[in-house]
RNA sequence: GGCGAGGUAGCUCAGUUGGCAGAGCACGCGACUGAAAAUCGCGGUGUCGACAGUUCGAUUCUGUCCCUCGCCA
């Protein structure tokens, strides 16, 4: 089994700077598990490494896509094992880093994608519209249970693309049983880095204003005026300044960006935490660098 | 100093013809199957400015005081 080492929590905590450093010490070249990363010119405000940090160490899965063409996940998932077979056949150790919970899910475990219909998915969404959420859902309870039972009746998004996959396969949305297993296809070892709340707030609220400073505003409009498709253009930040209502107010501006990207910071701990298989580490400790080193060079004594 | 408006959750405010105080946001937690930086679910917020009076019962009515804002002097 191919060797991987991931080093995923929520943004801001300073993966990308440790990352760095545990690559050089590892032999390791980094796969960015970002999905908003693969977008071409976004890169002030998705906090893309820099080209002296690539040239230091080889990063992959960056600048897949102009951000008007729609990265899917099954794409990415594709996309980055290539890349981890082409890393691991050079001899050298696929690193993941990035904080996109379901990209790494997708990558690592053995998750099926099935395909996506846009004429049964456009008549799902009509009947969202007019029958409302809550009678799909009565009728996803009819064909699939055990996912009815998993989705929110309230959820829209998720039950439209449930009927659609049963619709489209014939099978249950709930076949999928890998999701609860949490078992990779790789010989996989995860550190989790994460920082006390209020430090963890305070980091996100400087790097916001350093954005900003950097010229996230101009970035976004430039971006915008070469087209964004739905995903790139719901990227934090970028959304916020498309969406500004006063151009000029940077400091609601500067708010609304810190508030949304604390929210993202959240989910995005909720969903590692519930992975078994994260170690997690403390980032603001001294002694990081050396545990991390530790830990991914050991020899299998992991939890 | 006079007149007016107002003081209720961390914030913006709603409300109670007198009967256990409620929304949004924030915050905390969770879910997550081709948009996931998306989408959705659950949860607690509190001397209702202070003191006194009326009342079985006052955040609500009355009085006094304090504070904020606006206009006038």
């Amino acid at each position: 089994m191919t060797r991987v080492a991931a080093l995923v929590g929520p943004t801001a905590v300073g993966k990308s700077s440790v990352a760095l450093d545990l690559a050089e010490a590892l032999g390791a070249e980094i796969v960015s598990i970002d999905s908003m990363q693969v977008y071409r010119g976004m890169d002030v405000g998705t906090d893309k490494a820099t080209p002296e940090m690539r040239a230091r160490i080889p990063h992959h899965l960056l600048d897949l896509r102009d951000p008007a063409h729609d990265l899917t996940v099954a794409e990415f998932q594709h996309e980055a094992r290539a890349a981890i077979e082409d890393i691991a056949e050079r001899g050298r150790v696929p690193l993941l880093v990035g904080g996109s919970g379901l990209y790494f899910r997708a990558v690592v475990d053995d998750l099926a994608f099935p395909p996506r219909s846009a004429e049964v998915r456009a008549s799902l969404e009509e009947r969202v519209e007019i029958e409302g959420a809550e009678a799909l859902h009565a009728e996803l309870v009819g064909l699939d249970p055990t996912a009815a039972a998993k989705i929110e009746p309230g959820n829209a998004r998720r039950i439209v693309r449930a009927l659609e996959v049963i619709e489209i396969t014939g099978r249950p949305f709930s076949d999928n049983d890998a999701w609860d297993r949490y078992e990779s296809r790789y010989d996989l070892r995860v550190a989790g880095l994460e920082l006390p709340r209020e430090l963890l707030y305070e980091r996100i609220e400087e790097r916001v204003v350093a954005m900003l400073e950097r010229g996230l505003v101009e970035e976004a409009r430039a971006v915008a005026a070469t087209g964004m498709g739905t995903t790139a253009r719901q990227a934090l930040g970028y959304k916020q300044v498309l969406d500004a209502v006063d151009p000029d107010d940077t400091e609601t501006l500067a708010d609304e960006i810190v508030r949304a990207t604390k929210r993202f910071a959240r989910r995005q701990l909720s969903w590692f935490r519930a992975d078994p298989r994260v170690r997690w580490f403390d980032a603001s400790d001294p002694g990081l660098s050396q545990a991390l080193k530790a830990h991914f060079s050991g020899d299998g004594a992991v939890p």
